[in-house]
DNA sequence: CGCATTCCTTAACTTTTGTTAATGCACAGG
DNA sequence: CCTGTGCATTAACAAAAGTTAAGGAATGCG
């Protein structure tokens, strides 16, 4: 988590103990639910072991939205923000071992201390640029290509994740991914 | 702007001052570019008038990212943050009139006062929720549900921007949005 | 060990979307 | 007023992706 944050910004000792006052634990297991839709979400978490999925449910189907790896943070921002019900489910694939911070104390966070009110700042900025580029991809690459990026960029999440759900995050169904994968066997390697 | 920045956060008179010395005024013809793929972005932008397009090239073809009308603001947050070259086009589709703010005065903005560092962050979330539903709904919605959408959201810019990029920012062919349109006219009304 | 469950693959068929090309309309510039 | 250009529509055809259904490997559990 330290190393997570050190990242964007350097607090000090006191912005720290501030900080970790506010930490929880929270495990979970394999098949639990972090949040249901319908319910407020009113936590930001941060994965330390394990391995949660984001979907949501249309028509009766899941829709893999994303998956968070160890060293991850989430939450469903909107909810969280506004208060309102969430429409999305985050679920533990493996039993996940989770730190939690509460809204309120995030928003205590930001007014006492600068620095964090810039952890958020940064960390939000990130986050559109990672969330427009998955956008992009959606538009203007194919399948096919946005399968083999995922390969490249996170082959730890296609080892631990089933492949239906790949599909349905990549915005296809089981049966085409497969097709994809065959066809690049057969003609790139 | 004034009334932008203050559905987000209440500037007093001190904090209004150092924002608007640091704002200046920018116009454009129609079809000139604001920023061009290769370049790195050094400000951020607000429409007080006209209509921006966001684009980029891919194979020879251009493809819209999103259009910005009157009220909204504007810039490549990657290129911005990184300092690395845009990938990106934005091309005023209509005579337009900007505010801009260079980034060197934002950072400065931000180590001087909370309060805008605190309009950064918000405005990232709300950035951060907008994208992520646009990526959800081309990964889960039919291209004419889209279109829908877009009808029912965003009508304005309908009536502004041609069609053909209306088309490529939903993610399909011109050919396949006028078949959509005469669909939703044949059966819908 | 046997059984059920989950999940990946494959095939046959259908639907959706893209491609190419032709037509016609509207509008700007000479 | 004429003409070129850009744009939307349409049709015929091609390619991509979805649907349904069946089979088989792996896994977990009694």
């Amino acid at each position: 988590m330290r190393s997570f944050v050190e990242q964007v910004i350097q607090p000090n000792d006191a912005d720290w103990e501030l900080f970790e006052q506010m930490l929880t634990e929270r495990t979970l297991s394999r098949k639990d639910h972090f949040l249901q839709a319908g319910e407020v979400a009113r936590h930001v978490a941060f994965v330390e072991k394990g391995l949660v999925r984001n979907y949501y449910l249309k028509d009766g189907n899941a829709h893999s939205v994303y998956f968070y790896l160890e060293g991850s943070m989430f939450t469903d921002i909107h909810s969280l923000l506004t208060g309102q019900p969430s429409r999305y489910y985050f679920e533990a694939l493996e039993d996940c071992q989770l730190l939690l911070i509460a809204q309120t104390d995030m928003e205590r966070l930001y007014a006492q201390s600068a620095i964090w009110e810039r952890f958020g700042r940064l960390t939000m900025q990130r986050q559109v640029v990672v969330v427009q580029e998955m956008k992009n991809a959606l538009v203007f690459d194919s399948p096919q290509e946005r399968y083999q990026q995922l390969v490249r960029q996170k082959p730890r999440i296609l080892e631990r994740v089933p492949q239906h759900m790949i599909a349905s995050y990549l915005g296809i169904t089981p049966v085409h991914l497969s097709r994809i994968r065959r066809n690049l066997l057969e003609t790139g390697a």
